[in-house]
RNA sequence: GGCGGCGUAGCCAAGCGGUUAAGGCGAGGGACUGCAAAUCCCUUAUUCCCCGGUUCGAAUCCGGGCGCCGCCUCCA
């Protein structure tokens, strides 16, 4: 398997499993002051993916994702509501795993708190301060950047060139404008942790530093996120990591496109965003998965319901497929004919292919969708149309670990209710008869309205819900 | 200004030195139907933003343009 990876800006191999089994996988979570958007999605979603692909390819991942839950915005939030930051946080960390279930999201292993670290991020930061790379200033604690000489290396940027755009603020107490704040003595009215430097709270994301190396160890193998975190966010990571234990702190950084409306980064800032619980009750979680999934994890994606309706359809007919194919595959095992097999297991090692390369889940579908073509075809050549039963089960067991084809499409209705419908459709084939068309279509139309489709087919009327 | 990314059919989107240039949506034609819907079959890029170059061979590599976007401030 190979990933593209920020810090080497290629591609990297992450060792087989009979190499090295277990990964430790970090991925930046949200902040809980409000509910994420369908953009704060796509990383959960796609390293989703990439963790129970991984999973299925034999590697024991060990997925940690933070919950940011000291923060300005949520202090803001909770003055704007005039409840606390303790109630904001824990209210908005629920909604997050509502969230996540809606978006098929499976739960991390570790889930770490923010709060839960503020010992740990204390010792890290006393830590930096003993190995001058941080210092002290009237109860705040500052990383001296320039004591951390590989500092801009993930982003690409040097210090000197940072430095004639940065601007330096009157009040601040840093000695270099480019330095950032460890520990913020508290103000009042806001959370505040009894330190060596006096009560205050952790500044910057140092609780990533923390939680990783606690969970995970000094070095863990893939840190993932949004690309807009590459600089400062992750930049400081590195800093305050590697600074402290001299040793990588990732060996493989992985970032995500921004997902765009008409071109423009989705942000709340500029107001142009979805709640991502609207969008997966609309489209269906499976279809929002099929849209991230049918774009290359890096690139940027564009959002338009448009898009979501695009990728539903693409979700639907995959299923008419498979509906069909499970159908005709009841009862009787009926292997492939060896054309057929051959076309399948050269799609399978395509899916594979593309997956282990730089996780191209694009190409990975275009492979689904053609393991269902390839059944289309045999069937409308006149193949036996029992065999169709095991590409179904292969589709359904290789998109697994995305997220995608999971659901059992069975009408979950009450027999009396099937009785009642298969009356009604026994009647107007009766209609259809004596020619009364007129009923028959009112029928017909009035099932639909309900939500009951009605197909002609050759061997008569087959039903299913919409 | 610095750093990074992107530009492939009507739209979305793979491809990363030799393939008939995947796949999806849409559109057109056909089968089926009382008409539909759904489904199925077929068709839909001599060409990959532009201009040069390297190469036997380039969408793919190099140089130069043009256009769009992200980061440099909280941000998935």
């Amino acid at each position: 398997m190979r990933l593209f990876s920020t810090l080497e800006r290629g591609l990297v191999e992450l060792p087989p499993p009979q190499e090295k089994r277990r990964v430790g996988m970090y991925v930046c979570g949200p902040t809980v002051y409000d509910l994420i958007h369908i953009g704060n999605a796509r990383p959960f979603i796609v390293f989703d993916a990439l963790r129970r692909y991984l999973e299925s390819r034999d590697y024991e991942v060990i997925y940690v994702q933070n919950i940011t839950d000291i923060d300005d915005k949520i202090i803001n939030r909770a003055r704007e509501e005039d409840s606390s930051p303790e109630e904001i946080a824990e209210r908005f960390t629920r909604e997050y795993q509502e969230d996540l279930r809606v978006l098929g999201v499976n739960p991390p292993t570790y889930q770490p708190r923010a709060r839960a670290y503020v010992d740990k991020m204390i010792e890290l930061i006393e830590e930096l301060v003993a190995k001058g790379h941080a210092y002290v200033a009237e109860g705040d604690v500052y990383f001296s950047v320039r004591s951390f000489p590989d500092y801009g290396k993930l982003s690409g940027k040097s210090i000197d060139d940072l430095l004639t755009g940065a601007r330096v603020d009157p009040g601040e107490k840093k000695k270099d404008p480019l330095d950032f704040a460890l520990w913020k003595a508290a103000k009042p009215g806001e959370p505040k942790w009894p330190s060596p430097w006096g009560p205050g709270r952790p500044g910057w994301h140092t609780e990533c530093v923390v939680m990783s190396r606690e969970l995970l160890g000094e070095t863990l193998d893939i840190h993932a996120g949004g690309n807009d975190l590459i600089f400062p966010h992750h930049e400081n990571e590195i800093a305050q990591a590697e600074a402290a234990s001299g040793k990588p702190f990732a060996r493989i950084w992985l970032h995500n496109g921004m997902l765009t409306v008409r071109g423009e980064k989705m942000a709340k800032s500029l107001g142009n965003f979805s709640y991502a619980r609207d969008v997966a009750r609309a489209f269906g979680t499976e279809a929002v998965r099929y849209f991230y999934l049918s774009r290359h994890w890096r690139k940027p994606l564009d959002f338009s319901l448009e898009a979501l309706e695009e990728a539903r359809k693409a979700v639907e007919g995959v299923y008419e497929f498979l509906a069909e194919a499970e159908l005709a595959g009841e009862g009787d095992e009926v292997p492939l004919p060896d054309e057929l097999a051959g076309e399948v297991n050269l799609l399978e090692e395509k899916f594979h292919g593309d997956l282990e390369d730089d996780f191209n889940t694009p190409g990975a579908l275009a492979a689904l969708q053609g393991m269902a073509n390839a059944g289309k075809r045999f069937a409308a050549g006149g193949g036996d149309r029992r065999a169709l039963g095991a590409i179904a089960r292969k589709i359904r067991e290789l998109a697994a670990p995305l997220g995608l084809f999971q659901e059992e499409r069975a009408p979950a209705l009450s027999a009396q209710t099937e009785e009642l419908i298969g009356l009604l459709v026994e009647l107007r084939a009766e209609l259809r008869k004596e020619r009364n068309f007129g009923l028959a279509d009112r029928i017909r139309e009035k099932l639909a309205s309900l939500g009951v489709e009605l197909k002609d087919t050759p061997q008569g009327t087959v039903w299913t819900l919409k």
